[in-house]
DNA sequence: CATGAATGAGAGTTCATTCAT
DNA sequence: TATGAATGAACTCTCATTCAT
């Protein structure tokens, strides 16, 4: 059983950032069960022992990828927290969502499907979520608005903007109105906020 | 390529109801990628040769499955429909999802996982999403809910209630009150049906 | 981790016993060490599937092996128990031992040192070893000789005929008699024996 | 294929000592196949590099280490060649033995297997084992110990002595006697030196 | 129509050795 | 001369699928 080497050589470090990085895109974009070790050090340009000296298996890979990325990719808000309306904000938030939803479209669906797998990546994602729902509290404060109930609300209100940018994204229910769902969503929200 | 047989004598019909019976049951608990032909066999009490005799593949009776049972294991809603307070109704739908959520637990996150997966079984679990959309907007007509935007407001009520059941079935996040989100998700449906 | 396979059909207890032979036999003639699965599974006929339907891994073949074939290779003593002089069974044992020595010659090295190197196969050998001690204890009686300590007495004088084989098997010291080795090793049995 | 290099400078001169103390170290403690070579630059504390400055490959050091090594592990007689009594030689024969083996316990085990698993170093066993024969020859004679077979005799002896240190060190049967066994041995060495 | 043994490509992983720095 | 990152062939083992019986 072989230890894992820490790098230490400048080359080394970019080695590893980079199966990290290019290995934890193709797990994304193709899927973590459709490729094998052979895929991503081919994608990530080097050897398929290479990965083993940075990484201890192939989950290895996915469950760094995760840690390193998964705020990023499925929990971004806006972070500029300078004096808006309630209305301002909740836009801000959807609009957020949903150019983040497009732009790691594949990715998205396929973390979400290993994320149900896996506890331990289950687990890793939940405590994202959680910590979310804090940060976006507190996002909230700052701007003046306070609330009871205020993980539980957030909770719901972030629920409902995901599902809503997940809709539009993927547009899997062709009958239903993209305006009518944002205008319903809107409504909603601000109830919650009220 | 052996043809798939379709079996007319009765025994033959038996067979091969239990090997999609039994092995989506088997697939639904363990998972598709931790179990393999020989445990669906097993399982089903068969031979591994009989699976091919029904089925194309080890894929095919996941979606045969999936055809069969999604319907049931996801999208369930109040059947009865005589005349009912819309508050009745409200918590009818979040207390039967609620109980399937609970009944097929395990079922229930390997489907999600699978259905991100794959574009074939997405696609239909998304048709089945959709007509379940349909059958509640009826449901509420009958009952005397008549709405603008039906399809999309009934979808983010379903939304609402399918991430509610889930956290409460899973309880992921401890720091939230399982009260205060049922109260909240409840002043948001009736919102919607207003 | 599947399930190993015990045979029913005709076929396939002939094709374990294909795999043990044969596998033995090559891992004697070459090595453990310098084989690998697909050499087993040329050399027996099957395919490396085949393998593992019977066993669990290659070391698996290595034990099974040792099991069915260490006594009659490393172990073998007279079996006819009729009357004889001392002198008469002393020159049995060791012709016996040589003989058998000679016939497994590669076998012998090879196994002697892989017991040396795996605790589970060498605790399974010094089992034998005290088996064929014990038997040939009786075999003695059986002979009308009964000896004091006779189990310590066996043991040695069974190590003396196995290292006299050894070095007229292999004749690794070329300066060594091969006549005087032999008359001093029945001088010493005598004593042992008297 | 790089060159082997001979070290000349001091510091070059000990890197390869380290090599070689602390690998064949390493072999003989957990076994040549148990180990690679990272494992041996971190037990020498040098790099895998510098490994194949001063070896050719794995086995070269293990060949080297047997050469330097051998003797003083598996062959140790007593040094002191004053005037002493029969017995009292083969008391010290004996207990010179049994206090190499208990110290060396570990790399006995490991060197047997590997000396039966390569001809190369079978050889360089046999030759060294023949040499001790020798001196033990010549320190018998010192001390006025002059045999008939003497090279059979010797060798047989230590093939005894060595066989009851193995026995005490391995305490494999537990059915056998330690005292009893001595007892035995020391009686026929008696004979032996008559 | 049922059986389950046989298949073999392909999986993840290891490690002796090389070579740029 | 020393380093340790990089290599990639070779390893053991798995499993969906086939097919003789």
């Amino acid at each position: 059983m072989p230890e894992v080497r820490e790098p230490k050589k400048k080359t080394s470090i970019e080695t590893k950032q980079k199966i990290l990085e290019k290995g934890f895109e193709l797990i994304c974009k193709k899927g973590y069960h459709h490729i094998n070790c052979i895929d991503i050090a081919n994608y990530a340009g080097v050897s398929t022992g290479s990965i083993y000296q940075y990484f201890s298996n192939k989950k290895d890979i996915l469950i760094s990828g995760m840690n390193k990325y998964l705020t990023e990719i499925m929990f971004p808000y806006p972070k500029n927290n300078t004096n808006k309306t309630k209305e301002e904000i909740i836009l801000e938030f959807i609009e957020e969502s949903l150019k983040n939803h497009k732009k790691y479209k594949i990715q998205h669906e396929e973390l979400i499907s290993i994320v149900h797998q896996d506890k331990e990546l289950a687990k890793l994602y939940q405590e994202k979520e959680l910590e979310l729902t804090k940060e976006v509290v507190n996002y909230l404060k700052e701007n003046n608005i306070i609330l009871e109930n205020s993980l539980e609300k957030i909770h719901i209100m972030l629920s409902l903007i995901d599902n809503l940018s997940h809709e539009l994204t993927y547009h899997h229910h062709k009958e239903l109105q993209e305006q009518a769902l944002i205008t319903e969503v809107i409504k909603l929200i601000n109830e919650i906020l009220k």
